[in-house]
This record gives C-alpha cells, structure tokens and sequence, in this order.
DNA sequence: TTTAACGATGTAATGTTGTAACGTGCATCG
DNA sequence: CGATGCACGTTACAACATTACATCGTTAAA
C-alpha cells in the first residue's frame, strides 16, 4: 500500500522559466535530448513507447500503451518492459503519472520541472494541464508546515471539460 | 481508463464549519448519524467496515478490509461488497478515497465537507490530512477557469513525515 | 396471508493494473 | 577472450476493481 511514487535522483531542482510547447517529432526530439542529457540511451523501444504516449490522446495507461507498441512491431511487448520505460520517464520528467487515472502523460516541456496541476474530464477522459507555481508552491509549504519532507505533490482535478460541458 | 470517481448526488454543497474531530466510538456515532441523515441504512456489515476502516491506522485498501472483517465476522467477506459499501461511504462522505494509494480512509468529521489535502508518508505509509479552504478553492478557481466544471479536486503530497524524517 | 418489490449482501467469474524473478542478447572494456 | 553492465524478454503472480446474477429479509400491496 505504501506506493513510493517512482521517484528518483534525477530531478533535484526547480526549473527556471520559459516554455516552449512541443509537438509531434519536435516533442520526441526534446525528449530524446532530455533522456540523453540524463545519462540515458534513447533505445528505439523507448522512442516508441515515448512516440505512442505522446501521440494518445488521453492519458495512456501501460497496457494500452503495451497494446499500441505490440501492433506498431508486429511483436508482443509485455507490460512490465512498458512500466520499466514510463518509470524511467516519469523519474527523468519526460512522462508524468496521473494518479487518479492509473495513466500516464507525455510532458509537453521536457526539461522544464513543475508539479503538474492535471484537470481530467470524467467524460471523455483527456486531460489538460496548468501550471500554477504560487499554487503547486504553496501546497508544498502547507505539506512542509506539517513537517512533511522530500515532498511531491499530487494536484489532480477531475470534473467536466469545456468541451462536455 | 476514464474513472468518474465515485460521484453522486449526496454531497451537493459546502458546509459551514466547526469541527469537532470524532475518534473511537464517537466518531462511528457520527457515521452512523450522517449515513441515517443522507437515507441510508446503517446495518452490521456497514458498521464493521467502517470500524475498521477507522481503526486501520494507515489508508486501508478494500482487500485490507475485506480480510479483517472477515476474520471479525468468521465469514469470508467478498471484496466486492467492501467496494459496495465504500462507494456508500465516499458518496455520503463518510471516507475518502486516496487515489495514489488506491486506498481510503475514515473522514473524522462527517458532516463537514471539505476539499482534503491529504500527507501521506511514502516510508511509514501513514496518511494525515490538512484542511485549507482557501488553497484548495483555488485550485477549484483554477479549474473553472480553464472551463472545467464539476470539479472535484484531488490534492495529495506524497512525501516524508516527521516521524520518518 | 400470499406475493411483489426492494434493498442489502453473497457468490463467482473476470478484467485491469502493477511487480518480481530470472533469462538472453549485445555492447564495451580490460 | 572473458567480464561487466545495460536493455529487454518471459513467465508468473499479486493487488486492485467491476460485472452479473443469486439469495435473503423486510415492507407494502393485493
């Protein structure tokens, strides 16, 4: 039950600003950069599985993940190579795991560290993001106030999205 | 994937405050007050899962429950019908689910509705909970403004507690 | 008083999500 | 060459959650 959330060392600090949003093969591109500039390979299976993430239009669990990557190599991938991977993107910031939703997302801004405030439609199941750091920043400080340390936050909203209205 | 979280058409507003924190016997009074008040019956199974959904010191899973009212009771009780009646419990506002654990937990002063902030300790998987009506109507006001409605805000920290500093 | 309806729980099966343990192939480097 | 390390494969299983349908007891209608 105690579910140490896939941290690591590898993020250790908060991000100075500027976004640039990414998309398609320039979002696999930062990523790659990204994984490279961590000490990590960019192996065609993670490019894959990085490409199907991306390209899913809501958050994507292992499985469905699992399944899309299975068909694209005409070869069964398991699961657990799945989980390896997205632990291994979620620790390095190229993925974020959406609690609420047993899923997964790609992060748009690879490189650029935040907590995530994650709005998921009950509805139709996509998700958005905002990034709101006087916000994300004053969870951390009420967590901290209660003597919590090495804190990650976890803000997740569901409700209905402008489009289900 | 899409997971609408056990909504429902009980809690429909925002309480006024005072809080007086139940513990023990008085807080399965309140329980049981507050299941009457909404319509509900509060029978033997109802009050054993609440007991020890209360008693479990940690966020308790279905399966954790289910096997120590099965031991109470003598009686094999079916996860299923744990699930049933914690579905019960989060709609009427009796328990909480903590959605990164994929557990729940007892909400020591039902009656009073509140967005929980919820501090759970990744080395001792304890879990405490914080009340702070002005960070998490933000987070509301966030949502709403990006055009979600029917929100409802999940807020975790996942972390170290001073116990495991 | 039978019987219909309903709510709560039981039973069984199955689906989904997540991990553990161990094996294989391949590259690098001494 | 052989050792090491890393990525990935394979199998099995554990943990979490839902579905469909059956049973039982109480209440309400006939």
């Amino acid at each position: 039950m105690i579910d140490p959330p896939h941290g690591s060392a590898y993020i250790t600090r908060m991000a100075s600003h500027h976004h640039h949003e990414h998309a398609g093969a320039s979002l696999a591109h930062a990523a790659e950069a990204a994984l490279v500039e961590a000490g990590e390979q960019w192996t065609d299976m993670r490019s894959d599985i990085f490409t199907v993430l991306a390209t899913f239009e809501k958050p994507a669990s292992a499985y469905d993940i699992a399944d899309l990557v299975s068909q694209k190599r005409g070869k069964r991938v398991a699961p657990n190579s799945v989980y390896r991977i997205l632990d291994l993107f979620v620790a390095t910031n190229l993925a974020r795991r959406v609690e609420s939703a047993n899923a997964y997302i790609a992060n748009s801004h690879p490189g650029c560290l935040h907590d995530c405030i994650f709005l998921i439609c009950d509805s139709c199941g996509t998700a958005t993001h905002i990034d709101d750091d006087a916000l994300t920043m004053s969870v951390r400080a009420a967590a901290e106030h209660a003597g919590f340390a090495q804190v990650r936050p976890v803000i997740e909203v569901r409700g209905k999205c402008a489009d289900c209205g």
